[in-house]
DNA sequence: GATGAATGAGGGTTCATTCAT
DNA sequence: TATGAATGAACCCTCATTCAT
């Protein structure tokens, strides 16, 4: 009974998802995600209460699996340094765990009139653990004393676009070293 | 009559542009723009031949002025290494300069269905210089040896997420200073 | 379970009254009316058998509630025109006693494709014993003798516009007297 | 050129005009008015910026129709009840040669979110003049003491119900005069 | 060159109703 | 009895584009 429910509730998100990946988060309609499912475009609001709801959900879902992947690696002993370091190779391995995954996630933060931002949704930080370390990594004097957003606009739009790179699908820390040092190198005082 | 003519696609090119630059490349819509330039729609159509093209030659007009303010730097006399450093001071420059046109460059880049990349249009790359001297450093072996998409990427994405900050809006090499050695440390062969 | 079954009937009925009164007929839905009550939408065709059967019970329970006030007034020993000022002194008090019926009933009456007129149910008048009190009157003489509608009309739309003013919320007989001398004099033959 | 547009949109206020009167208000749709008058739905967006103001533009239309068939009547030598009396007289020739128009006046005051009074457009109230020499008669002591909206629920309503009866379709002053006759009474001050 | 008119397609949303469970 | 699921139709509205003038 719930089932069925939770089911068809997983394939819209799982759709939208993908449309959203592949022909970006502006391109996705009611219309479109309910032909791909196989049900009648009116059935989506069964689900969700309407088109900014769906999208928001699909951001809550990526922001789990996100989280849910970075769960296991809250080991405090280690140094800020020593973290960082850690949530990059970790943030590498689930870009290519999960390759839209993280398009999705910037795809629906920089689309026009995200609902992430419309105030209509309570806006959940998918930054906010990496945004931590990095304020605690300059205060410690190891990080560069510059606007932590240029640490992060650096980390992740590096790590994406390595990753979209289809010879870089899979993970491979070796060969994904040098692009590590790279961002390192950016990253750390010197 | 050929000035008014001018004039007119002139005014739709900036309309258009700063419509991008606000509400991003999406919310462009024909009427929008025609109505802001307090023009009918359809007059649109006698100076583009659709939409695509409207935003195409909005890109081509942003390029020839980025090209214009890069136009004095090509004195190759200088090493590589000096040419990519003065290429990033100068597009740091030109991005305090021109606010809105990095964004709208990057904006009709990102956005769906791009006519920039639809074939219709043929696709002048604005990074062409900047990836030659590039793949050059990395040659001469003072640019780390991954691939040059990801030292522009850095380039690009910290430049624009830097000069976006109200804060650092106006020209200021000195508050620059700690943000390019960032950039370089990323770029430069340890 | 019987009376589980006639609470949930009653509880629709009331919800539906309500929303008619506050919003107009109009506005109804069974989505709103389902929601309001805490039931599913389906859920509200075990009781009715569609929409305008809902509107139709709603009316008939309206009716019921309006007989119910009037039944002790059935006294023929009175003349004509004492039971018709009766009447319209009940009808003042029905108002003030029941404020949104008279507009629940009024708003069936005049909606647009109102089932009551639509021959699905068979129509009960609200005001036949009224009507049939003018007629008499007319015949008696005491009354105007015009359409008989044009009483009614009277009637009933300077008590309902004269309740509805907040100010004239309680019922006041002193305070209704000149309205009351209003409507004797648009009736009474002079 | 001019006069193509003017037609279609008049034609599209008289469509509309005329569905509201047969209808009610609440039946109208762009849909089934773009049908009626042969061109395709948007269509119906190029006249007019919305629904509403469709909606809002056959309010303006009606009123228009009404006050030039009053404009003649503004001799103010005559007294407040002369005056008066003349305007219902003038009000039931109105009626009667515009039958359908002060149904839709009354359609669109009723109907639920009457764009009338959403706050979205001006709002043009029909009975001014009227209210305005109420209010003088009240003071002057010729008219009864009440609420002046209980006179105007008379005056409007019967008229509108004895004009829509098909039998007095036709202006006849001398059959209309005990209905007159009615509404003096129930106004003046005895 | 300029515009008003026209339109078909598509988008988001609500609704009354049916049906299997 | 109760409900979740499903749907087709309708509704309002925007848009890119074409065409006659």
């Amino acid at each position: 009974m719930k089932k069925k429910n939770e089911e068809k509730y997983r394939q819209i998100i799982t759709i939208t998802s993908h449309l959203i990946a592949t022909e970006g988060a502006a391109m996705v309609s009611t219309t479109k995600v309910a032909n791909l499912v196989g049900i009648s475009q009116s059935n989506i609001y069964i689900y969700f209460k309407n088109k900014d709801d769906l999208l928001y959900q699909v951001y809550l879902s990526k922001l789990a699996t996100m989280q849910a992947s970075f769960a296991q690696m809250q080991k405090e002993d280690l140094s800020v340094s020593a973290q960082l370091r850690a949530y990059i190779m970790k943030l590498y391995q689930f870009a290519t765990a999960h390759p839209e995954d993280m398009r999705v996630i910037a795809q629906l933060k920089i689309m026009p009139n995200s609902p992430l931002f419309s105030g209509n949704f309570p806006f959940k930080d998918d930054t906010k653990v990496v945004r931590k370390l990095i304020q605690a990594g300059i205060q410690a004097g190891v990080l560069r004393p510059v606007d932590p957003e240029l640490h992060l606009t650096i980390i992740f739009n590096v790590i994406r676009r390595y990753t979209s790179n289809p010879a870089n699908a899979d993970y491979d820390p070796d060969q994904f070293a040098p692009v590590f040092e790279m961002i390192w190198a950016a990253l750390k005082r010197e």
